[in-house]
RNA sequence: GCCAGGGUAGGGUAGCUGGUCAUCCUAGGGGACUGUGGAUCCCCCGACCCGGGUUCGAGUCUCGGCCCUGGCCCCA
């Protein structure tokens, strides 16, 4: 037998059903906060991957060469698509941009719980501010969007200016090294690597540093920095905003584009993948042929809100099945054509069997049952039944519809 | 790429010191029931991941592969 291949799922009604409606409160925060709906193609150059991470990422992605001899690759995430989209067709919209998504990225990986080889990812991009403000609204939007969701979080805001000062005197390959171990906090193992470097002196900073949980202890490691205004203002919003998180400079973020404010947001309960969000201000545009344009961005990973999520609950819409016997088939057609354009679900028996049979399948899915045989036919009826009490009314089909509707109906029959 | 544990009807499982009809639950189909309920009873359908090896005989032991689950690495 074939199977689907290896990191990838199958989604049966119940669970798109409940992605459905996670995916739809997250979209409805976004648009509270006048973020608007993007979408970029499944796949892109290669390049476009490799400008921003390096050369390194290949053996992660699905690339291929298609018919034409072009280097291309299933996206594995979505800043890039979003700002190469930017700088394509939308340098000259009106800044600032608000823009988010939720689609699909590929990566070729080792799949374990709460990753896969295709994913998804909820995520927006702030695109032509560079302030303090820009920094919070970002933050405060992945947090809404985290709470929309009812997942249970916590939420580490930073800074890279900070670290970086420390580290200014280190070169590139060092400094990665440092900031490696500093992200993954093996302390031991930083101690071992700055003594090697001769930099032994800097491990007091640096742990005092990622152990700062304000900014007057951070900045008391640091010493003065012109990022300093900028982030105090910061702080001063979050707070307004009653947000909760904590401070964290020790939060690395990989790689080199993130320019300053970072953050990251971890759930409880996913086992080893349990980073939920990530983002911060970064510059990429320039990369990818467009003029230097500063952006503040995050990305949540829409399948680990679903693990962290376990059972949802998703609201229930009535359902109106229509039993019939072949006399009343025509008028059955008729009934559920009334009922779905009044919006209901309408789901009729095409077994073919008796009555008896599709009422007993009708009693397990349905809320209502509306029946048609030949003497309804005749009659221009309906049998109108509530599956839940049992009462069983006669009524024209426009009465019908408005019961199965929740509306009062104004001379009800009765059996 | 590495490590550990797994893979038996659609889902969940028992069997695993090699040898009887491979167990049970559930789901699905049919019937008791051709104008009305989820119950009950009866019947049916349906599985040893793939391949090699050992053996008279492999679901069971062994090797390889694939896949799953979790962890390492990586994590844009």
């Amino acid at each position: 037998m074939l199977q689907r291949p290896r990191g990838t799922r199958d989604f049966l009604p119940d669970e798109m059903e409940a992605r459905a409606e996670i995916e739809g409160r997250m979209r409805e925060a976004a648009r509270r906060f006048g973020y608007r709906p993007v979408r970029t193609p499944a796949f892109e150059e290669l390049e476009l991957f490799t400008l921003r991470s390096g050369p390194g990422i290949v053996n992660e992605m699905y690339a291929f060469e298609d018919k034409g001899g072009r280097a291309l690759t299933l996206r594995p995430e979505l800043t890039a698509p979003v700002l190469r989209l930017y700088v394509n067709e939308a340098r000259v919209l009106p800044k600032p941009l608000r823009w988010y998504y939720v689609d699909d990225c590929f990566r070729y990986e080792r799949p374990q719980k709460g990753r896969y080889r295709q994913f998804w990812q909820f995520g927006a991009e702030l695109i032509g501010v560079d302030s303090a403000g820009a920094d919070a609204e970002v933050i405060l939007l992945a947090d809404a969007a985290l709470r929309a969701a009812g997942v249970q979080y916590e939420l580490k805001v930073g800074h890279l200016a900070l670290l970086r000062s420390l580290l200014v005197d280190l070169d590139e390959t060092a400094r990665r090294t440092v900031m490696g171990l500093l992200d993954k906090r093996e302390m031991n193992a930083l101690r071992d690597a700055l003594t090697d470097l001769g930099r032994a002196d800097l491990l007091g900073s640096l742990v005092a540093l990622v152990g700062a949980t304000t900014l007057d202890e951070a900045f008391a490691v640091t010493g003065p920095l012109p990022e300093e205004a900028r982030l105090r203002e910061l702080v001063a919003l979050l707070e307004a905003a009653g947000l909760e998180y904590s401070l964290n400079f020790g939060i690395v973020r990989g790689l080199d584009y993130y320019t300053g404010m970072v953050f990251e947001g971890f759930a409880a309960n996913l086992g080893a993948e349990n980073q939920i969000v990530g983002g911060g201000a970064y510059r990429l545009a320039h990369l990818f042929g467009g003029e230097d344009t500063p952006s503040c961005g995050f990305a949540i990973g829409f399948d680990r809100v679903m693990v962290a999520l376990g059972e949802v609950a998703v609201p229930h819409r009535t359902v109106v099945a229509i039993l019939s016997t072949p006399e009343g088939a025509a008028s059955a057609f008729r009934a559920a054509a009334a009922l779905r354009a009044a919006g209901l679900r309408a789901e009729l028996d095409l077994s073919g069997k008796g009555l008896g049979a599709q009422m007993t399948k009708a009693a397990k899915t349905a809320d209502f049952a509306v029946l048609i045989g030949a003497r309804e036919a005749e009659a221009g009826v309906v049998a109108f039944k509530n599956l839940s009490t049992g009462l069983q009314e006669t009524l024209c089909l426009e009465d019908a519809v408005a019961r199965a509707a929740g509306r009062e109906v104004d001379a009800p029959g009765s059996r």
